[in-house]
Order: structure tokens, then sequence, then C-alpha cells
DNA sequence: TTCACTTTTGAACGAATGTTCTATTGCGAG
DNA sequence: CTCGCAATAGAACATTCGTTCAAAAGTGAA
């Protein structure tokens, strides 16, 4: 009855992931309908069939990878057995889960005036997710009394928008090097925040 | 004889301006001509004049802005005591100095395939500046014995990501806060790699 | 095999873009 | 005062963009 027919449902999908890398690495504006439609091997025309337009395609490949990344994370934060092991957990797992660094062109959106009201609320939420995780980790480690944080929002801001740069890293780096940075990064940070 | 009428130079130098801060604001392929001319003030056809096409546009004015910065902090890098007080200043200046951040708008033109090898050459140059100075600083202060550093290259690439992306804040934070911010950071990467 | 309906295409369109070209303005030397 | 040339404007152009639309193809049920 109301199954799904043909291979639609992964079509949709191979449009979103094809859109998504290209979004990361050329940005908003400079990617085009036409590119997207080169890369994922569908006419243009049919890009509009899954999607109502091109901010409506962003807003949701990027709010549903962010929505994966969430969960993902979630099933393994209690795997970590204190908080400083819990950063270099998750900065781990931002360098391969964020495959794609959305979060930058979602800030270029919001910049564009251009951007419709409803979009740019809906972008408010792109960065509240990892966010919100990284904040839950800097508060426990300072219940724990492993960290000697003053302003715990503002550490979190510091560590996301870190974390944010390097994931474009992911980009152009690989392997042991692009987790070196990685790991580099979380230990200066711990070592700039860890009570003594 | 060959010396300049009117304000012409003066013209230059709005539009480049302006571009400036449109660019930083939008990116590169966001940032329309149209949108330069109403900006400055000038016909679109008169940035033509001034510059041969968009692309150099952007190179002229951000290789110009880095060479000013670059110039500038060697005026005042020789005025701090210890190597953390060097990093504590590098941080103000970048904070008051890179205006607008073009080094984000750098690297979306490197990554677009249709930029011109000779642009992308020309741009290699950008970032170069800036990561010199980091780099002097951390070798300086590993000299002296102030900083404990394993891989100063690895370490100057952090601090010059972290810096980059700090610098976009510029563009909606301003006072204390955003002075607070930065602040902060140094104040948690010199904890990272201060030798105890 | 037929038929209704989903999926997919490709041509078409208006708006916007980067760029060129021609015309106009206005300074300053003579 | 006037004339040449730098400075500036704005129309015009080809191209690309996001988007729409009508038609074709493919699918599964009957």
């Amino acid at each position: 009855m109301n199954k799904r027919h043909y291979n639609s449902e992964e079509t949709r999908q191979i449009i979103a992931e094809k859109a998504a890398k290209l979004f990361a690495q050329k940005g908003f504006a400079g990617t085009s309908i036409a590119d997207i439609s080169r890369e994922s091997g569908f006419s243009k025309g049919h890009i509009y069939y899954h999607f109502e337009n091109k901010e409506k395609l962003f807003l949701h490949l990027s709010l549903e990878t962010m929505r994966h990344w969430g969960e993902k994370w979630q099933a393994i934060a209690g795997s970590y057995p204190t908080s400083t092991q819990k950063l270099y957990g998750m900065a781990h797992f931002v360098m391969n889960n964020y495959k794609t660094p959305l979060l930058p062109v979602g800030q270029e959106l919001a910049m564009n005036p251009n951007t419709s009201p409803e979009t740019l609320q809906a972008l408010q939420g792109l960065a509240a997710t990892p966010m919100a995780a990284y904040s839950a980790i800097f508060h426990e480690g300072v219940e724990r009394g492993e960290f000697d944080i003053e302003n715990v929002e503002e550490t979190t801001l510091l560590f996301g928008s870190w974390m944010g740069t390097l994931c474009q890293f992911t980009l152009t780096m690989e392997g042991e090097p692009l987790q070196r940075l990685f790991q580099q990064a979380v230990t200066i940070f711990v070592g700039g925040i860890r009570k003594r």
C-alpha cells in the first residue's frame, strides 16, 4: 500500500550524501544544483522531486547528520571512565563522524542576509547538538574534580570552535597525522584546564 | 606628470576595504560584484577599472591586508619580555587587526576546483604570514625554556587554526566578552604547553 | 498484458552573475 | 578657456544559477 517503491529512498539518500560532500568542500553558495546533479548521477529536476529547494536540502541533510551524530555519541559516551578520557574520545569521535564539516557552511548560510528566517532559526539547532555534548563533558569534569574551569560556557565555545576548524582538516589530511593533530589539541586543552 | 589625479587611489582603497568586509561576511562566492558596487558606492564597471577581475580583487586585498598585518606585528613583537606574554600579545593583536577574517575565505577559494592555478599559488602565501609569526613565538619559547613542545610545526598549525576561527567571532561579538574569549584561549593553550 | 501511479528526465525560464564596452564627466596642463 | 586624458557610470552580454514543468520511463498490482 504505502510501501516504498523502487529504490527511491535510497536515491534520496545518495543525493543527500553527495550534496553534503560538495557543500562541505565548496560551501553553500559555491555548490550548484548542477554540481549535485553531476556528482549524484541524477538529473537536476529529480533533486527537486526529493527536496523543496536548495536551502531545504542543506537544512535537511545537515540536521539529519547532526541527529545521527548526537545519537551515536550518546551510545558511547558512557564508556569512558574519566572526563579527560571522554574528551579524548570526543575528539576521536568528531574526527571520524563529522566526515563532512557542515558547521562552517551553516555559519555561511546564517551570515547571508538573503537566508529566510525559518531557515535561520532551524540553523540555530545545528551547532546546538555538539555544543551540548561538549558542555556536558566539561560540567562533569568540574564536578568530578578533574577540571578547573571558571566559565564552562566560554570553555565550551572555545573547545567547540576549535574542533570545528580541525574538522576541516579531514578534507585535506588523513590517517596518523590527522589523528595526532586532534589528539594533540586535546592534550593542550586538557593541560590548560586540568586541576592541579 | 604621472601624478595621481582626483582621488583615484583613495577610491581604489575604498573599494578594497568594502570588498574585504563583504568577503569576510558572506564568503567569496556569496559576494557579488553588484554587492561590492552597492556597498562602495561606485559602479560595477568602475571596479573593473581598478581590478582585473573578482579573483584578482580578492587576492590583492587579502595579500595586502596580510602584508600590513605582518609589518605591524613585527613593529611590536620585540616589546614583550617573555614568550608567554608575546602569545597573549599576539592574540590581542590578531583580535584587533584581522578586522576582517579573510583566511577562511581564502580556504574557500583554494578548495574550489575552478580557481586558477596562479591564484592558488598566490593563496599559499596568505596563511604563511601569520603562521610564520606564530611559529617564531613557539620556537623562541622553547629556546627560552618557557614552553615544552614536542612538535613545533604541529603546535603552530593548532594555534593558527584556533586563532583563525576565533577571528570570526569579531563579526558577531565585541568589547570585553570578545577580549576575554581570546585571552582565555591563550590561557588554555599556554597551560597546555608550559614547561613545568 | 494493461493500467495507475511513482520515479526520472531534460528542456525551458527568469533572475542573477562576472565581465566588457561605450559614453559621459571633470580635472589640470597649456 | 579648452583640450586631452584619467575617472566613472551604466547599459549590454554571455553564462550560470535556482527552479518549474511537461513528458517519458519504469514498476507492481490486477
